[in-house]
DNA sequence: GCCGTTTTCGGCCCGACTGTTTTCAGTCG
């Protein structure tokens, strides 16, 4: 069983622990298990075979042992004994707002249920409330929750919360009451995917500030307002919560609710460390848990907190938990990309094949941007849904390109189309012969017909990128956020395979994909793989996914250097001829 | 369930909001 699935069973133990009531530490012990092995840096099986699991923090004697029953056997007898003990239908009752372990143990025990639908009916009979420690208004609440849970999932685009986020934010920045205010939480830490925006705000009058929040046009319902906090349902359905502090507050409020949580604990950790107390209101002076003005150590902005903890500025997308700390010790926090230093995207399409403007409107475009270049890479012949060229298209294709940079060559215009092609990785190779890929300038290489078995993925991919007429892998796993699970291959390999052939891989920014996931940034660059941050454009307006890409790079530590869509068109063609040249 | 340069036992981050409570439990982030 590889790592992703035992992580998974770990967090499942996690819940299934909870429901039964469990020490919540216990729990913890199993979530943070599973977040360990997500992401782990070399192969869980090398690990067990090695019997060096238990040197990791956080992994002891006995998930040490359930871990290596799940790797050796492919299953785990008390994860299975455990689950058969629970109800299938209290997990999705864990998924209603308001509703947790404790009252769906409750309800189980004394009404019996196990399904929502048994919920909802038991809310409207008033057996429910009829329960102690439950009321009318609990009731009525969880028939609610029951409703918005069908109505709305709870996981969101990144893209959709920010297009949610920007007015709010924007109001709130304007409204004459509001000293500071940011978004915090993932949306801040740019996570692909958003489970409700936070918002943070200073002011001297918080009740007037929550009045106007949740004043705003495009709420849905109001969820939840009291003097400094309040939850919205924003249109589209992605919850909102605004919290109001004073300015003196608002950097430590700031840091707090920006998170992760792994990353607070460990800041936490860090002041009591140095005798001090880290909490959302400020750093004090104390050993005890405080929030007593006297002995406030007053900061203005997040950087001077980091500072008194005796570390660099650490950067929102960083605060995972996942190493900044160790680098920021060392001062060797990177310096991370800015969608600014983006030249071009050598990922897209035209009307060609399957994308909207012709190769006139999208130069036009481009160029008035302010790009460098942009690379025109319509599909291949075999991907016939999206009307991909053949040889002979192709061929056409490339003298159009050329006279349009012929065009804006003569006007005095430094910017270029570059031609290319997104041939696709078949099952017996690529999709066009070595003769016509060289004709190109740049070739982008996808798996749009992957099979379900990982080897056979991974070999195609592996093949494709041995190709010496291949600059880029394309959205290697062909997952699709909130719909379609990543297909399977090793990532690994093929990353290792790039190393060895000087193929780039890509970080396509479409925010469906933001494929390859940030996660695997830091391998990649390990082993000196160079990254494309492409937009994958079908239309002129997807130019925009740039700065969401290139704030995905910026949660895989990657810096200028490492992306080669930075570089101006000169250098940028001296390093797409260079593979070429090498084999 | 994990962990330890004070500890091998007793901690493990902690506050706001809601609803049900007359002082607190559950949930959430």
């Amino acid at each position: 069983m590889d790592k992703e699935k035992v992580a998974s069973v770990l967090t499942e133990i996690g819940v299934l622990l909870e429901l039964k009531g469990e020490n919540p530490f216990k729990t913890r012990a199993y979530v943070n298990a599973a977040r360990i092995l997500e992401n782990l840096g070399e192969p869980l099986e090398r690990l067990v075979s090695e019997k060096r699991l238990g040197e990791i923090k956080g992994i002891g004697e006995a998930l040490e042992k359930k871990i290596t029953e799940l790797v050796e056997t492919g299953k785990l007898v008390y994860y299975e004994e455990l689950k058969a003990a629970t109800p299938p239908g209290f997990f999705e009752m864990l998924e209603l707002s308001g509703v947790g372990p404790k009252k769906i143990r409750a309800l189980h025990d004394k009404l019996g249920i196990e399904t929502i639908e048994q919920l909802e009916s038991a809310c409207k009979s008033g057996k429910v409330a009829g329960l102690d420690g439950f009321g009318e208004k609990t009731a009525a609440n969880i028939c609610e929750a029951i409703q918005l849970h069908r109505t709305y999932a709870s996981k969101h685009l990144l893209s959709d919360a920010l297009r949610a986020a920007e007015p709010v934010l924007e109001n709130l920045r304007a409204h004459a009451d509001v000293i500071r205010c940011s978004s915090a939480g993932s949306l801040r830490r740019f996570k692909e995917i958003i489970g409700d925006i936070d918002l943070l705000a200073s002011s001297k009058q918080p009740a007037e500030v929550i009045e106007f929040f949740v004043s705003q046009p495009g709420i849905v319902k109001v969820l939840a307002k009291g003097e400094t906090k309040a939850s919205v349902i924003l249109d589209g359905g992605i919850q909102s919560d605004l919290r109001v502090v004073s300015d003196a507050e608002f950097p430590f409020a700031l840091a707090y609710f920006t998170g992760s949580k792994e990353h607070n604990i460990v800041m936490r950790q860090r002041a009591i460390a140095r005798g001090l107390r880290l909490n959302e209101y400020g750093l004090f002076k104390s050993k005890e848990e405080t929030r007593d003005p006297k002995l406030l150590l007053p900061c203005k902005t997040e950087e001077e907190i980091f500072a008194k903890l005796d570390l660099p500025f650490v950067e929102p997308e960083l605060r995972e938990d996942l190493g900044e700390f160790t680098a920021a010790e060392k001062n060797e926090l990177p310096e991370l990309i800015e969608w600014s230093d983006l030249k071009g995207s050598l990922h897209n399409h035209s009307n060609w094949s399957d994308g909207k403007g012709s190769l006139e409107e999208i130069a036009t475009f481009m160029d008035g941007l302010g790009l460098g270049y942009w690379a025109i890479t319509d599909h291949s012949k075999s991907s016939v849904q999206a009307n991909g060229l053949d040889a002979k298209r192709l061929r056409e294709q490339i003298l159009a390109i050329k006279k349009i940079n012929e065009r804006f060559a003569k006007h005095g215009s430094e910017f270029r189309l570059l031609a290319g092609s997104e041939v696709d990785i078949l099952k017996n190779g690529l999709d066009f012969d070595d003769e016509l890929l060289a004709e190109l300038d740049v070739v982008v290489a996808s798996l749009h017909l992957p099979s379900g078995d990982e080897k056979e993925n991974t070999k195609r991919l592996i093949h494709a990128a041995e190709n010496k007429y291949v600059h880029v892998i394309a959205h290697m796993t062909g997952r699709l956020l909130l719909e379609r699970e990543p297909y399977p291959v090793n990532i690994h390999e093929v990353i290792d395979a790039c190393a060895a052939t000087g193929t780039w891989i890509e970080l396509n920014c479409n925010p469906h994909r933001f494929d390859l996931d940030w996660r695997h940034w830091s391998y990649a660059k390990s082993k000196g793989v160079k990254c494309v941050i492409n937009s994958d454009a079908h239309r002129n307006e997807h130019a925009g996914f740039l700065r969401l890409g290139a704030g995905i790079g910026r949660k895989g530590w990657l810096e200028q250097v490492d992306v080669f869509n930075t570089l101006k068109l000169g250098l940028l063609s001296k390093e797409l001829k260079r593979k070429r040249v090498k084999t």
